[in-house]
DNA sequence: CACTCATCATACCCGCGAGTATGCTATCGG
DNA sequence: CCGATAGCATACTCGCGGGTATGATGAGTG
């Protein structure tokens, strides 16, 4: 077998990654992948069978990439109050301050209303975020004074839509979307995870 | 002169618009935009000089519809709390619920971060829709009862935040955008709004 | 040492759609 | 009634980029 085989495929959608991150998905061509990948147009079709398919590749990418550092970063962090906010925090830094994240997700939203396949990969990336504040959040409370399931889930759900109102802000706004006003933002988002609390 | 002349541009502009809605940006050709204003290609390009013009003709043509929709809704109306209540549900109708208008503005977004013309026409319309939440906003207390300017558009900008995160949810669960999911959506919208008033 | 097959490079094809060149036509000023 | 011209149609060009055809290479296998 040849050369470089095994991290291929990886390595090519990482770099799909990157480059859709700054120029969006019309704007990066096959062989630009290819090219910062070391290789040529012709190895990339035998790893991905078309342009969709690395697209779908650098999004599955993106959703382990981000469940991996979440994870790392909770590893080993025990106080609740914390764990939730050093969620918050990443969330914040990956989805508003980096503009290379804001641009991806912005792109896979718009190819969204084209691709079913790209739809439903991103809801179900969704589901898990979600699933993981719910958990976080109701981890905060003892169980005697835990909110209602169903108003931690809505909390977390606004708050979630919060975030993408930021990031939308963050585009025509570039002030906010700095690392001075992070806390600023994180803030405002515990405030509405935990209305009632400091 | 020939027949049709003074109003093609903004027929061009009409239907640009509905087209975009409904296929994205890249799903319309110049020949479809024409086709559907009853005229080809030729005369299109007498009217625009190039893809990006119609699309910011298309821009503007949004911009100022939902401005005269909402003028004239609020035209006979003098309650306070009902007048805001009645543009919070043109937004959830006109962003959420509409289909057509919430690819079209998803699209903008994703083309927004390519194009800077684009990004400052959007920025002035969404200022001008801010500034309109808070005179609204304002008004529904009385003057010794009115919260600090800056809560007040606070509320407004995470309301705001808010429909944005409705509106992509939309996308990945389309069962929250049907006419019957709206009184929820509304109520969740106002309670953000005013979140200690019934 | 031959044979295989996955990996990769080179060189090509080709469809698509934005934009253009050119000429027609009907309305309007004179 | 007669040029002038804006609005329009027809028929083209052409670059771009996704995808392919074909052949070279070299690492594992018997």
């Amino acid at each position: 077998m040849p050369r470089s085989a095994p991290q291929m495929p990886a390595l090519l959608a990482e770099n799909a990654f990157a480059l859709f991150g700054e120029r969006g998905f019309d704007g990066v061509k096959i062989d630009d992948i290819a090219a910062r990948s070391g290789v040529t147009k012709g190895s990339f079709y035998s790893h991905y069978r078309s342009k969709r398919a690395i697209v779908l590749a650098a999004c599955q990418h993106y959703y382990r990439t981000y469940q991996q550092n979440v994870h790392r970063e909770l590893a080993g962090m025990s106080d609740p109050l914390l764990r939730l906010r050093t969620v918050v925090t990443m969330s914040v830094r990956t989805c508003v301050i980096d503009r290379s994240t804001r641009v991806f997700t912005t792109e896979i939203f718009a190819l969204s209303l084209k691709d079913e396949q790209v739809r439903t990969g991103w809801l179900q990336f969704y589901d898990c975020v979600r699933e993981l504040y719910i958990g976080l959040l109701a981890a905060v409370y003892p169980p005697d004074k835990r909110p209602a399931a169903d108003e931690i889930r809505a909390a977390v759900d606004l708050m979630l839509a919060a975030i993408e109102g930021v990031k939308l802000r963050a585009l025509y706004e570039p002030h906010i979307a700095c690392e001075a006003e992070q806390r600023t933002i994180v803030d405002g988002l515990m405030k509405i995870l935990m209305p009632y609390d400091p």
